[in-house]
DNA sequence: TCCTTACAGTCAGGTTCTCGCCAGGTCCCT
DNA sequence: AGGGACCTGGCGAGAACCTGACTGTAAGGA
């Protein structure tokens, strides 16, 4: 997920377009109030801050953020390039300065730079199993077990929920690409596969809810 | 402590001197094999890389280091502007880019921000191959194996990360120059060529993950 | 100049594994 | 008892990947 705070609506566009070509969920806002009550609800993982904004300096509204406790990395954007506006742009919590007009590729790699150092979701389930994209597979403790492309996202939307059913279309929505033909059973299918490679942890880890969905845990 | 790669002298004590009045204890070194060699050794926190020295491109370099399990962030510092270089700095897992001639404040902000960042230091595997970029080999223990220069940034890129799986087009980008026309069947290609110049050395080094990309473990 | 060598990229054929589904069985609710 | 919902083992198609060989190109040497 991507924030991004520009205020003039062609560049604003024209960014989405992009981060959305990078397979980035983008989320957009035209004033600082606005980036405000965005990112405090959507939490993204880097910010696209431009400096000149109508209601407030870019700088003031990343000192904002941070004060809200939105760590998430920036990288200001603006028109300005002289030395003391991209000294003030760090000093002001920023990671990383670009100065228009720039290149798609150019914003493309820096947010890359800026993402490979955010460190992953905290450990917030010690010992517990836990996904790990960066792996694709689940990992539990210093075992982890492979999972396939379609497992893998079937997975991460029921555990996203813990302990909530999720409903079988949701599951469906979730793991296959949009309109995708998926005959009932091929769902049931994908959870026994998945029960059989957990089967080993012995953590009776999906639950079948009869008429409704799944649930993990 | 802040490690500097830079092969002119002027510059490389100007750097040096900057570094000292900001408060950071530089580690300098004017070659690639003599960085490989002081940065294992004084571990720094953040590396400041030339990219065009004498024994080696300033890229290998990095792919090297971080083979080697150095994962400090890494500001390039170049004559060459060209958007397709700066891209190329950055797939090869750098972290920022600045071009000459710069001002040292610049350096000074980007160098914070970088290290506001950093984590603790990652614990090191010694012992484990290493990858020589002066000679374009993977040297392990006695024994060394030559790689094209192909095959040294694709398994640069793949040892940069260990255990995790890279994507393949991830791993397009690190390898091929930036817009490069490559077949499906060529990365493939390439990998088995370097397991098969592994091969004798029995490290059971490249496994393949479907549909998503490959891992070094 | 011609030959040799090395690297890059491609091709065609074979192999392995994912994917989606089927057919039959089991369980649970009415 | 009956029927719907889900489980279970397995199967065929095709994608993804492996493998060995081939071609073009560029550099270097005799």
């Amino acid at each position: 997920m991507v924030g991004v705070c520009e205020d003039e609506p062609a560049l604003r566009s024209v960014l989405a377009r992009a981060l959305r070509a990078m397979d980035h969920e983008p989320v957009v806002a035209a004033t600082a109030a606005e980036a405000l009550r965005a990112f405090a609800k959507q939490r993204p993982d880097v910010m696209i801050l431009d400096i000149g904004l109508p209601d407030a300096d870019g700088r003031d509204l990343c000192l904002a953020l941070r004060a809200t406790g939105i760590d998430a990395p920036v990288l200001f954007l603006t028109a300005r390039d002289g030395l003391h506006d991209k000294i003030a742009g760090f000093e002001a919590g920023g990671d990383d300065y670009l100065t228009k007009p720039f290149e798609l590729d150019e914003v493309r790699v820096r947010l890359d730079a800026l993402l490979r150092r955010t460190p992953g979701p905290a450990a917030d389930t010690p010992g517990g199993p836990v996904l790990d994209p960066a792996r694709h597979a689940l990992v539990v403790g210093h075992t982890e077990v492979a999972l396939t492309p379609t497992e893998f996202r079937l997975l991460g939307r029921l555990m996203a929920e813990p302990a909530t059913v999720v409903r079988r279309h949701t599951l469906v929505a979730a793991a296959w690409p949009h309109g995708a033909m998926v005959s009932d059973n091929t769902l049931d299918s994908y959870v026994r596969r998945i029960r059989k490679k957990l089967e080993p942890l012995d953590l009776s880890a999906i639950s079948t809810v009869r008429g409704v969905g799944y649930r993990w845990r």
